[in-house]
DNA sequence: ACGCGAACTTTGCCTTGCAAAGTTCCGCTT
DNA sequence: AAGCGGAACTTTGCAAGGCAAAGTTCGCGT
């Protein structure tokens, strides 16, 4: 009936999942926004955008801003692509759970 | 920007959310409907259904079916209105995702 | 009395989230 | 030059929790 395996568990939890949904709304997060708006730790933090690095769902961007070291993320298109088959399954989660 | 804390833990666990969704779509689920549905083992389920039904998102309804004891499960009111209430976290997780 | 199936508990493993503290790097200050 | 401070990252340790396998209980039917 529904595909909870698809749940891509790399992707559903809580924290990681925070993280894809802010990638996803802007091209690129500055570490500290990021931490700013999750209000993780920034051991937790980075973290959970290592496991995404790894996963191969997230860009690492190192530059320098303002004479400080500023390292910024992004979906990166395998990154967007897991996402995007993962809203398609909590969307039909939510349109079962609202039909009744 | 999204209350990620909304994300009921209790409920966004994998296994659980399964449980959540197919009762959602029905009055009632036989235990062994939702073991064959989720493909859980019936300990990992029945543990999962105890800990809904102790934070009273599930009732558990012992009947007896052709001659054999049947357990059935379903949502409460509150149960509902939780998940209700989680379903628009998805639904704005969804709506952010999808816009781009 | 025995077996069987459903439902549930117990046990134990192992993963994983999470925070706190420590480390590295580097530019700036004094 | 030495030290401060902030950013990013690593390490460590703990505790929670998922999960399965095996064991338990409770009828009913033969």
């Amino acid at each position: 009936m529904f595909d909870f395996d698809k749940l891509d568990k790399l992707i559903h939890e809580r924290g990681r999942l925070g993280i894809m949904t802010l990638l996803a709304t802007r091209p690129s997060w500055p570490f500290q926004d990021l931490k700013a708006e999750l209000k993780m730790s920034d051991g937790n933090l980075v973290t959970h955008l290592r496991t995404l690095h790894e996963a191969g769902h997230v860009a690492i961007i190192k530059e320098v801003h303002l004479d400080r070291p500023q390292t910024s993320y992004a979906l990166t298109e395998k990154g967007r692509a897991a996402f995007t088959e993962y809203l398609a399954v909590l969307e039909s989660i939510v349109k079962a759970g609202k039909e009744k």
